[in-house]
DNA sequence: ATAATAATAGTAACAATTATCATTATTGAT
DNA sequence: ATCAATAATGATAATTGTTACTATTATTAT
């Protein structure tokens, strides 16, 4: 189902989602509106979140474990720190042929890519 | 725990697992297996699935839902169905340098990449 | 053959996500 | 502004995917 009205828990969600630069999973973005919407729920946080990731709003991003959500809807890369799970992003120049040129090694078409590096952060390095 | 001992199931899923050119989830692998294996068990399906990609023996790939296996654990790509949700391999030759060039936009490590087309297959489009 | 121990089957527990449903909020038309 | 239509919510139950537990079985080194 698409979004057609406008709730204050879902401007909330966007709000909080393009505010912050990790890439929270529902449960964080829930536990961290709960503070400002007391009565929130957290079905209502996946529900948008699912909704809005159809919509092409903003990006689910599956890596093991839970789901993680970025704000930001442009294509762009993320790395993985496999020490804390945490994901980042990468500000790598987006691969502008890679869907062309991958055309020949897949049998249907493309509609998108996703880069995914792997690695340990600083933070888990130190 | 890393693998030491072995046995008939591990071989089996192994095999099975290397011969199949799909990526199956856990449970499709155990399905395909009971049949040869009756009293096989799903659990056992899963912690070798799991002792194998720690050992990179395997890949475990995550895309949302199940995760995939593929008996390939040489790097290579692949392409998602959004309708079908099937993994499938893609033959695009191996980026070398991009781990390297990555590490400007990386703070810590990158010790491998993932690359995942999504799009719609043959069997889907038809 | 035996002892040590890793691996298994079966099941329970757990985590992440989705579905259900009665109530509330938003919207467009009057 | 009121009202009817209906989308969205909160609360909770149900489902799905995965891991943990435990007694038993299989594998391995001696």
């Amino acid at each position: 189902m698409a979004v057609t009205k406008h709730s204050k828990q879902r401007d909330a969600i966007i709000d909080e989602l393009c505010q912050r630069h990790d890439h929270p999973t529902a449960e964080e973005l829930y536990l961290a509106l709960k503070m400002k919407m007391p009565n929130l729920s957290l079905g209502t946080v996946y529900r948008n979140l699912n909704m809005l990731s159809d919509d092409g709003t903003i990006q689910k991003i599956s890596v093991g474990g839970a789901d993680h959500f970025d704000g930001n809807a442009g294509n762009h890369y993320h790395m993985l720190c496999s020490e804390c799970k945490r994901l980042y992003d990468v500000a790598y120049p987006v691969l502008e042929d890679i869907e062309k040129n991958a055309v020949n090694f897949v049998d249907g078409k493309i509609t998108s890519h996703m880069i995914t590096f792997i690695g340990v952060c600083n933070g888990c390095l130190h």
